[in-house]
DNA sequence: TGACGTCAAGATCCG
DNA sequence: CGGATCTTGACGTCA
């Protein structure tokens, strides 16, 4: 069982992925973003095997407008040698790695240049794939697309558009049931002209259900079946909803207890789960301490240590009930640990709190900095006081100092970043 | 024609 | 000037 995030990080330096306009799409640039992409790439990597992450969806950004024409970049060429460093890397620690074309890449379209562009945008994400010399259980998820007034039509249109793209694109294809048009039955059907398999999405199938009278884990049990050895494991998208009126958004985090109420009713636990949820690594590390078997005091205290000036900016009793369950080493509370911190999540932010933690966030600036950041720090910090700016270049401005002077523990606060 | 979704980049506005 | 906020972009479908 792994557990992974989609696209983006939060609470590294240097993680941050680069886009580009159209306007600016000279290959120097693309070069220059491809480059910085991959080196924020590796930086996430790293960042999920420190973690125990072995599941992350690459953003197809990665490579800027990659199956754009403006972009005639040969960058599986110039950049072969990072390429394959970051293979390397994923490979040394079994990391499974995968992609996503997005709701535009859509090959079941009557318009022959947009399937056109769509086989184009498939064979960039396959070349990605390839480049990092990724096995065939790195995947490619897909969605089926457009319904254009006849559901069976377009579903027909699909199978035809797959049969006739290339082995090495099918070989990583792997389909997914959305929240609007093709329900789990529908998939179904087309997995079985096509042999793709199906990575099941939990929300989707909620908002959507097909009309058969099988719950989540009797169809993550069908699904199963789809996936053969070469495949690897199956896998499935699980998210939550953002709230009651926003059912197909996903939530900001992935809540302790409905999550652990969905792992206990699977009947197979060696199945890989992404979550696509707004807090990325955040709620996967969670997740991953969990459902840990021999979870250590040690693993909800690295935890603490990125949490804990954001949880103090929040509320100090809060704070205080957190470092209490810590205290029992013997039985690591990580649910009692990640509800507290949800609870946290959910509090407005009081000015007073908020500054009583940043003052003991510059008590490690304090003989460090120098008389010029002092003044600067001190200068943002009157604009916040006195509700001309929001805390936001204050952070900012400890961000940077940290990294500058490499305060190891306060770099990856999450209390900079969130 | 604009909403949809996603995020960053760029533009613009404010004091 | 620093900082906040609004707009645009890149994609295809659908009402």
């Amino acid at each position: 069982m792994s557990i992974g995030y989609a696209c983006l990080h939060i609470g590294s330096s240097d993680t941050k992925i680069k886009t580009v306009r159209l306007k600016d799409a000279n290959e120097a640039n693309l070069l220059k973003s491809s480059r910085f992409n991959l080196n924020a790439l590796e930086n996430i990597l790293r960042y999920n095997v420190d973690n125990n992450i072995k599941l992350f969806r690459i953003s197809s950004d990665i490579i800027p407008l990659a199956s754009h024409e403006s972009n005639e970049l040969r960058w599986w060429e110039i950049l072969k040698p990072e390429l394959i460093n970051l293979g390397q890397f994923a490979k040394n620690n079994e990391l499974r790695l995968s992609m996503h074309p997005g709701q535009y890449t859509v090959i079941n379209s009557p318009y022959e240049d947009v399937v056109k562009r769509a086989i184009d945008d498939l064979k960039y994400h396959q070349r990605f794939l390839d480049s990092i010399e990724m096995p065939l259980e790195a995947k490619i998820v897909l969605h089926i697309g457009g319904m254009y007034g006849n559901k069976t039509e377009a579903m027909k249109r699909f199978i035809k558009s797959y049969k006739g793209l290339g082995e090495d694109i099918k070989n990583r294809l792997v389909i997914e049931n959305d929240d609007k048009i093709f329900n789990a039955e529908d998939v179904l059907r087309i997995y079985n002209e096509t042999g793709a398999p199906v990575v099941f999405d939990v929300l989707h199938d909620m908002v959507n259900p097909s009309n058969e009278n099988k719950d989540t884990y009797e169809w993550i049990k069908v699904f199963e079946g789809t996936w053969k050895d070469i495949d690897g494991k199956q896998k499935i998208h699980y998210s939550e909803s953002k709230n009651q009126n926003e059912k197909r958004s996903h939530s900001e985090y992935i809540k302790s207890e409905s999550f652990l109420s969905f792992y206990s009713n699977l009947k197979n636990k060696d199945i890989d789960i992404m979550l696509e949820v707004k807090d990325k690594n955040l709620s996967a590390v969670k997740c991953g301490n969990l459902i840990k078997k021999d979870l250590k005091a040690a693993d909800l205290e690295k935890e603490w240590g990125k949490y804990k000036y954001y949880v103090l900016s929040k509320d100090a009793n809060t704070y205080k009930d957190i470092r209490e369950l810590l205290k029992n080493k013997d039985k690591p509370n990580s649910m009692g640990f990640y509800e507290l911190i949800e609870k946290a999540f959910n509090m407005d932010t009081k000015q007073g709190n908020d500054i009583n933690t940043i003052q003991h966030i510059w008590g490690y600036f304090k003989d460090l900095a120098t008389l010029d950041e002092t003044e600067t720090f001190n200068k943002k910090m009157e604009r916040y006081k006195s509700m001309k700016a929001t805390n936001r270049p204050v952070k900012e401005y400890m961000l940077k100092l940290s990294e500058k002077y490499d305060v190891s523990y306060l770099r990856n606060s999450l209390y900079f970043y969130i």
